[in-house]
DNA sequence: ACGATATGAATGAATG
DNA sequence: CATTCATTCATATCGT
């Protein structure tokens, strides 16, 4: 999925807008669509993956938007599309490949391209659970109670120091992080059914698909299938 | 567009390993993307053109991949790809019609490929009607088919009272599009491009635009609308 | 070998 | 949440 990133040479390239324009460099990103960067890109995944969120609050899609820009220009409805999209897709697509070859999976070793990610933790506070057990994707019960965001600090710790790094109380230490399944991941309970209810707010339950977080680089160019599919 | 067809291998030459071949990889495809045979361009096309399927439903998606996995490999979602492909572009070609280019090309024509072939029948018998050409431009018409072919059940042949033909709606003549209100913000502020930089800035606490009323911010918004007028 | 084109794949943005 | 639309990237294929 994410893996092959697009171009998002928002940097100093010009990006030369292939449409009848030739507006040169004007807007960044002369598209009007948000091209999302690889930091950015990987610490939503962090927070969807190893932080189990799926639909964020206002509150939180704020912050996570606020944290973000540093690595780019991002707005909330964007943070807010992407978990939309992202987790719309992972159920699509479980949805219309269901018994279908959910081979074997060879363990293409994930490499660790970049380990210098940017964790960032927007709401935990001193809570450590110890629900953090990112890498070993296995299992995923993750009971995480936690999304009691009842603190105004984000706790964004990203990374600092080239590398590594966590610095935030949850995040994982990076590493090994084996990618797995996509589709035939956990059973996909009703889980919310929230419907007729009302609230559901809170809760977020998520079922955790715990996966893959791959790295793109741009340099990887090859495709995300291997990871990806299945 | 269909025009032009890529026959491949599947006939003569077995280039590609197909099927899940235990060959070295457990399933992933050794080419990198999916490359469609004749037959199951056909029968997709059958399927567009003459049953009138545009979007299938994810059920849909399901039963036609496992019936082309008769002649060659195939998933769920390169079913489901094809169809949003050809449908945008089909789409996207009959926009640029603005009377000053009329469209010098001949309608594609596909059909009669090979009448002698496999005509889908996923749950069903099926029918055979005229295939009548789907995008006959000039008429925009348009009233929305959106999901005219409301099977739930493949109609793949026929579905309740075949039908099968038209849908075709495809007019999308106009384009109103009024409400992108593109931002188009100057000078951002770049600098950690993508990747590599990590800037760090730990304490950066939420700042953003940090609104009067952000007490109660804790409820998730449903569309991105509401998340901004909050 | 390129360059153009067709088309598979991905994903941001919306709408229902 | 599910679906859909628009764009764009990536690559297979063909023409010259």
């Amino acid at each position: 999925m994410e893996t092959h990133q697009q171009q998002q040479q928002q940097a100093g390239d010009h990006i030369q807008d292939n449409f009848g324009n030739k507006n040169s460099y004007p807007c960044r990103q002369s598209s009007t669509r948000w091209t999302p960067t690889s930091d950015q890109i990987r610490i939503l995944k962090d927070l969807y993956y190893n932080n189990g969120i799926r639909s964020p609050t206002a509150d939180q899609i704020q912050r996570i938007a606020a944290q973000l820009r540093q690595y780019g220009k991002i707005e909330g409805k964007n943070v807010f599309y992407w978990f939309q999209n992202h987790k719309a897709r992972e159920r699509q697509k479980k949805r219309f490949t269901p018994a279908t070859a959910p081979p074997p999976l060879p363990p293409p070793h994930f490499d660790h391209i970049n380990h210098h990610l940017p964790t960032m933790q927007i709401q935990s506070h001193h809570h450590h659970y110890h629900h953090q057990e990112p890498p070993p994707p296995p299992h995923p019960l993750y009971t995480h109670p936690h999304k009691l965001y009842t603190t105004h600090h984000i706790g964004v710790g990203s990374s600092s120091s080239s590398q590594g790094v966590m610095a935030v109380g949850c995040g994982y230490g990076s590493v090994a992080m084996e990618k797995s399944f996509r589709e035939c991941s956990i059973s996909p309970p009703g889980e919310s059914k929230t419907s007729g209810g009302i609230s559901r707010n809170i809760g977020s339950r998520s079922r955790i698909g715990v996966d893959p977080c791959s790295f793109f680089d741009k340099f990887k160019p090859k495709t995300y299938e291997m990871l990806e599919n299945h």
